[in-house]
DNA sequence: GCCTAGGTCCCGTAC
DNA sequence: GTACGGGGCCTAGGC
């Protein structure tokens, strides 16, 4: 619901607007006249101007200014907000549930206000494909182990395709599985099948940013190895060696 | 200027109304349904949902999802902004000028857009920053301890900035590090490397509200000291100094 | 440009 | 719950 005649209405009937987009858990953004305190873990007070208000639907609070990356005042999730009619504004209490921190607003006239719940259920990923994080690994091997040398990348076996094979510092044969996200039951059984068919005396180590609890302990029970590989460490090489054999020009004009 | 019918417009004029609102720099606030890639220090990709994006008078850049307090995406300013169409979408490309960053989101559709100039000259204060503890540890150097003569504060040393340097009672060199939270082993390993750089005789307090077991057993064991100071009682001296008729006073009357 | 340190940092995770 | 480390941290101040 979008009200782009809010500077008609009364105060009360502004405050009626907003506690009831609060109450139904809306989104709420406000281009406003306001002034705000804040006191908790230092005190603040922010004189009079137009600024950006949103409140979130799990009640994170934000002010904006007109410049400036960060917000002037915040409260984190969970917070209890409450509406109240000042002289000449509407006042509006933001009160962390878990901590004793406070915002209090005074609202005198509006801009802009828009309220509607938001349907957002995209994810969010900080993404490498797999294969291009075998294409680091191949650049270097050291981020697997130390000594750590690669023989082949993709390597097609009856039990499907090993993602690194490589040879220890200490000359053994490893297998190494690659998982993008999480590693469950399923990334474990598989590393198991490349194990088994590859015979004894191999290693296997299972690569990703995390592995949940049942894997890990699957995992240990099989003499497989788990190493972490950070996602924002491999996207950093690639940006960065995107830039070394690229000019930046042609990294900023696009794809 | 609030467009509260964006959705009625084709997608040549939105890119239009977007164009104009960016080249005469005003606060930007769209709602609307996108997707968002960032490239930079790391990779993202958020895929196709409804947020909130804010493009304020700098070119400070921010998407925010309807839970969370912090943004998804965002880019510090200053940041070049351009605006192009693509298939069923508006192509907002915003790259950061000092940075090799940039994001780029595809925007379908709109609930919400406000444009404007806003206008805000309030100031903004904050109180009990670790340089005002040293202000008023300046003016009270007894509440370091009793016959404490303060030398000088915020110190440039190799090892770093040392908060506030003086003389003891007894005429000893001595460091103070002030911490306005509780105090953890970091901020013992800070005071360790300036005790480290001054040579043996210095003694060093480090002044905080609370401090971790851990922490401490840390600086018992390296010879360093403990004093607990009040956030409140420094907050009442400042308090009690400032007598400015200040709208912070103003506001706190009308309460 | 670098480094250092602070922040109402926020955030996850291990204990 | 608290403590500790990381972040696309951001920001300010020196050098």
């Amino acid at each position: 619901m979008i009200n782009a005649m809010i500077n008609t209405l009364s105060l009360q009937d502004t405050a009626e607007l907003i506690r009831e987009a609060l109450s139904s858990r809306r989104f709420i953004v406000m281009i406003c006249m306001c002034e705000a305190q804040y006191i908790g873990r230092a005190r603040s007070f922010l004189e009079k101007g137009e600024r950006l208000i949103v409140i979130k639907e799990d009640t994170s609070f934000l002010i904006h200014r007109p410049t400036e990356l960060e917000p002037v005042n915040w409260q984190p999730p969970p917070n209890h907000i409450s509406i109240s009619l000042g002289e000449n504004c509407v006042i509006l209490t933001v009160r962390r549930v878990r901590k004793p921190e406070r915002v209090v607003v005074k609202i005198y006239s509006f801009k802009g206000f828009f309220s509607d719940k938001l349907s957002d259920n995209g994810s969010f990923h900080m993404h490498l494909s797999e294969k291009e994080i075998s294409e680091i690994l191949r650049k270097h091997p050291e981020l697997i182990e130390d000594g750590f040398r690669i023989v082949s990348t993709e390597f097609r076996e009856k039990a499907g395709i090993i993602d690194v094979l490589g040879v220890d510092a200490k000359g053994r044969r490893t297998i190494v599985e690659i998982k993008k996200d999480k590693a469950g039951k399923d990334a474990v059984k598989q590393v198991l099948r490349y194990v088994r068919e590859a015979g004894t005396g191999v290693r296997a180590i299972l690569l990703s940013p995390n592995i949940t609890p049942e894997a890990e302990k699957m995992l240990r029970k099989n003499g497989l190895e788990f190493k972490k590989i950070s996602m924002l460490e491999l996207s950093r090489i690639i940006t960065y060696e995107e830039h070394s054999e690229s000019s930046m020009s042609r990294f900023l004009r696009g794809e």
